[in-house]
RNA sequence: AGGCCCAUAGCCAAGCGGUAAGGCAACGGACUUUGACUCCGUCAUUUCGGUUGUUCGAAUCAACCUGGGCCUGCCA
């Protein structure tokens, strides 16, 4: 089991030190507006494991101050991803659960003369707020009375305005060079209604006031949360000393997480879903979890991926390889190899007797006994990958079949190929083959050394299959304009071709000996394209 | 440009004043019932974005420069 990132265990590490605590509680507080994704494993494992290497606890805190871009329909499958992930929440909280508290805290503030109403339109705070290079100035509505700013704010509360009348601001200072301090606002009106508290507010709080609130109630002591929010800290630590909250939680900012080729916006994910490029967010071309685990990714390669990948002050892209690397790690002992052939092109065994099929032993994964063996089929007619043979040998490198090469077939016999057979138009229908009855695998035969050995499948029993061979979402780079266009044509090439018939489970994970390939299955009744299989082992095509 | 943050190999990432960990990728080779796996080897010394400085000693500290990121929502 790889370990968290230094980086932030040492920050936590002096933080427990000078706090004299000895452990944690963090949170993850998704937004739920949309699937997990990869990157937001990132947050994820960082958060749940850390509270587990100090022998803390993590509260998973759906962050739902903002009705007009949530909905509960995500909250379900952000729970499952969680869970499927491995991580089991503290609690399942609500930041809306806190309004009544938030809104106390507010008056608090109001009391302290730290917050006022504001009448200012919209664009008169954006103007008043300054620039980059010149400070802002006050609101003409600054200095309202307590009195009149509480009156004011409870009236916001009961509803007697309308959106966008006014707002409840921090007072703090206009002229900061941060402009987060510049009189954040901390409330604003939105009469609609919410997921969670249906219509009982009519006041929403912002993110700024209300996470370092939710968090110090929960008794957060660490508050992991990305770079973006490093401006945010100074109004984060404001909040919590202000309201007086007995939890003093530290924020923590680290890097996003992306991975190349993938495209990881909200945005563009959801344009994927809303226009039907795809089939919903768990479909298995969605670098979202849901669509990992349907195309065949582990749980604990996921983690074992976050942890192995650390972080840093930095946002991130890391290869994809490494991704799949630590599914290989996963798989390698714990699945079934089974063969498939994607791109098929008929193999005749002349001297095999005609008609006559036998069943092979085939070790179901050398590196682990205990997944014992299978029987496979075998006889005169097989298929095999089409770039598995080429009229001539290339090179020392090339490893596959040729005329006049022998070749192992894995868990069966040694063939030679001396004979091709052509179409009108000169492709290649049909290689003619001898084999050897010695050179059975698994009786030890060692006279000759067969120049590679390559998968296959018999003809006559294998099953027909549907695979995709699957290229990753593209590159966030590329423009927008050309986005969904790309997708469509280029990420997703089907081919048909063949499967072992084995007794193998179809809802069982196996490794299939190509690489980027996914099997589909048609039989299914949820949809025809249900990837039960993961192809993970590495490329076996050099070129 | 005002403020803040960041910079170690193709990609991640340790290192926190004592002479550059590790992983992925890549490349040699051995082995092999997949070219996988495993094993062995290679892969930052006009070296840590650059330049100056402090120091017996600098990737680590300081200053400046360069490059990148974030910030002017009633988003999170």
């Amino acid at each position: 089991m790889a370990e968290i990132s230094n980086f932030i265990k040492t920050v936590m590490a002096n933080d427990l030190e000078s706090k004299k605590v000895n452990t944690i509680i963090t949170r993850f507080p998704p937004e739920p507006n949309a699937y997990l994704h990869i990157g937001h494993a990132r947050a994820l494992v960082t958060n749940f494991e850390l509270a587990k290497s100090f022998n803390g606890k993590t509260n998973l805190r759906f962050d739902d101050t903002n009705p007009s871009k949530e909905d509960a329909s995500f909250v379900d499958a952000i729970i499952n991803d969680i869970k499927w992930l491995g991580y089991e929440p503290n609690q399942v909280l609500y930041g809306s659960d806190y309004f009544e508290e938030t809104y106390e805290l507010a008056i608090k503030l109001i009391k302290k003369g730290l917050a006022y109403v504001c009448d200012l339109s919209q664009q008169e705070i954006s103007e008043y707020r300054g620039t980059l290079n010149t400070p802002g100035k006050h609101s003409p509505y600054r200095n309202r009375s307590v009195d009149e700013n509480l009156k004011l704010f409870t009236e916001m509360r009961e509803g007697k305005f309308n959106e966008g009348e006014k707002v409840l601001r921090a007072k703090i200072d206009m002229s900061s060079p941060n402009i987060n301090m510049r009189d954040p606002v901390f409330y604003r009106i939105m009469k609609i209604h919410h997921h969670r508290q249906g219509d009982k507010w009519c006041i929403f709080p912002m993110y700024d006031f209300a996470h370092p609130i939710q968090d110090a109630i929960e008794g957060i002591t660490h508050s992991l949360c990305s770079l973006e929010y490093d401006n945010h800290r100074p109004l984060y630590d404001w909040v919590v000393r202000e309201c007086e909250m007995k939890n003093v939680p530290q924020q923590i900012e680290f890097g996003r997480l992306n991975i190349n080729n993938t495209i990881m916006s909200k945005r563009y994910l959801r344009q994927l879903v809303e226009g039907n490029i795809v089939k919903g967010y768990d479909d298995p071309r969605m670098p979202t979890l849901a669509g990992l685990r349907r195309r065949g990714f582990t749980a604990s390669s996921i983690r074992e991926f976050i942890l192995a990948t650390g972080l840093s002050r930095v946002n991130s892209t890391v290869d994809s390889d490494m991704l799949e690397h630590f599914l290989r790690e996963d798989l390698k002992l714990s699945t079934n190899r089974i063969m498939a052939v994607t791109d098929p092109i008929k193999l005749v065994i002349t001297n095999y007797e005609e008609g006559k099929i036998e069943y092979l032993d085939a070790v179901n994964n050398n590196e682990n006994e205990e997944l014992g063996n299978r029987k496979i089929a075998f006889s005169r007619d097989l298929y095999i990958e089409r770039d598995d043979f080429v009229l001539e040998k290339p090179n020392k490198h090339y490893k596959r079949l040729a005329l006049g090469l022998e070749v192992r077939l894995y868990h069966a016999y040694f063939i030679k190929a001396n004979e091709v057979k052509y179409d009108e138009s000169g492709n290649i229908t049909e290689v003619l083959c001898t084999y050897d009855p010695q050179t059975l695998s698994g009786t030890g035969f060692n006279e000759r050394k067969p120049n590679g050995t390559i998968g296959f499948v018999e003809a006559n029993t294998a099953k027909k299959a549907l695979f995709n061979k699957f290229s990753p979402l593209l590159d966030s780079d590329d423009a927008e304009v050309h986005f969904l266009d790309r997708i469509n044509k280029d990420s997703w090439e089907e081919c048909h071709g063949f499967v072992e018939n084995g007794e193998y489970n179809p809802y069982e994970r196996f490794q299939f000996i190509r690489d980027g390939y996914y099997v589909v299955d048609q039989d299914s009744k949820k949809d025809n394209l249900v990837f039960n299989r993961i192809v993970s082992l590495k490329s076996s095509i050099k070129k």
